[in-house]
DNA sequence: AAAAATTTATTTGTCTGACATTTAAAAGTC
DNA sequence: GACTTTTAAATGTCAGACAAATAAATTTTT
């Protein structure tokens, strides 16, 4: 963690990339403070405010947090599962957003994914976790819900299950493919008929899980995803031709 | 995309943030130049430095990227796979190092994703992607290769099963699971005995893809699955009680 | 002596102003 | 018209300063 050669590149980006390789690499390790900015300034040969730059890259990855103040300094950031949703949630939205993805393969690879954890959940969710589904699905079955919180709840629903597999590594995971899929979801507008369908497809997935019926879940699973990709088939449809 | 109340946290966080929204919204579109460092410096009421601070938090998330010279500037980045891969992964390795993530846990994680693109790949993997997993195979059979050359061997075979579903979504999905995993197997040491079952699972499942065979890549990966957990146990074991 | 108030030192946050470097377009030259 | 030179605009970098926060050290008060 020394080197800066007059190459190509920013200052303020290699600076961070050589702190960066020092936390992954584990030279760096959690809680650990850095030098101070002017101790770091006069280490790479740079002025402060290019150690700064430096120091703001790494604080939007999440990788340090700083504190004003005569102890205060940047420290090592221990990477939250938190912090690691929203920063995926964010890159999967735009990714999705900015690349031109189709509904149907962005669809394909959630419910892929959902389908993973199924099994797992079926096995190991809680009765807390059933509760939140079933809430769910009472505020589902609202007349007077907005597209937007419906969806939303559907996100909180998938995200019960999800997080029924008692695998925080998994939950990670997926926040970014259930969550990503909103924007996406809202694009579709649901009839009171397509939310029914919806809805008592939501009720039999969580009947099965409570029954520790993997299988059904499974199939339920593969019952939503088929109806909401032709819910989506439709509306493009109709949109090409609105007559 | 303008208010900055003297409230609690940085500027130069809040500003990153308010551009921020504004791509993810939409209000910003890809390609879109921003307006120069000084005429932010006069939007938002700060001193170019913030707003430079702030600019660099965006580009360490690949949402902007800068151009030197007369025409150039800050434009909204187009978020390309390839980025959202490396941050996916840099982020799960440093999740799972420093949140003392089980191997069982990972490791799980880890099957249940992949188990997910297996029916996919079996369905739609190619005849190139076949050669590449019957080229790291034959790889991983010589007799030299190091502890990380096998290891990285193993993810670049892994790697070309979940490409072979041809969903692009997925592979990025699984990146962060499949190579984040990556350092904790490299602390199993592989005997030659363990490799040579390794290599039998993986043509196993090379064989079940080719024939199209959905059942028989989930058996082998479920018994990949199973075996890697044993050998870690078992490493485990002996460090305990190393008598 | 203990507690409270004050001072002090350190560190990040922000500002001002300047210069260097890069780049494309405009102006000039042959 | 093709080539060269100039120019303007933008980011990259630097230097020095002050503000604000914070904890430790010091002083004062009780």
């Amino acid at each position: 963690m020394k080197i800066d050669p007059q190459k190509s590149t920013d200052l303020s980006a290699q600076i961070a990339q050589a702190i960066r390789d020092a936390i992954v690499s584990g030279e760096l390790i959690v809680d650990e403070r850095l030098p101070s900015e002017s101790e770091l300034a006069d280490q790479f040969q740079v002025s402060r405010p290019t150690v700064r730059e430096a120091l703001k890259r790494l604080a939007a990855q999440s990788l340090i947090r700083t504190q004003r103040g005569a102890t205060g300094g940047a420290f090592v950031n221990r990477l939250s599962f938190q912090d690691a949703y929203s920063q995926q949630i964010t890159t999967s939205t735009l990714l999705l957003s900015m690349n031109e993805v189709s509904f149907d393969t962005a669809c394909e690879a959630r419910y892929a994914l959902e389908r993973a954890c199924a099994p797992l959940s079926a096995q190991r969710r809680t009765a807390d976790q059933l509760a939140t589904m079933r809430a769910e699905i009472f505020r589902q079955a609202q007349p007077g819900l907005t597209d937007e919180a419906f969806c939303a709840s559907d996100v909180a629903f998938h995200r019960a299950l999800v997080d029924g597999a008692g695998n925080p590594v998994l939950s990670y995971q997926l926040a970014g493919a259930v969550e990503a899929m909103q924007p996406l979801m809202n694009m579709i507008t649901f009839t009171a008929r397509s939310r029914e369908e919806i809805i008592r497809l939501h009720s039999k997935i969580a009947d099965a899980l409570e029954a520790q019926d993997a299988e059904t879940v499974d199939a339920a699973l593969v019952e939503l995803e088929t109806y909401t990709r032709r819910l989506a088939h439709d509306v493009a449809e109709r949109r090409r031709k609105p007559a």
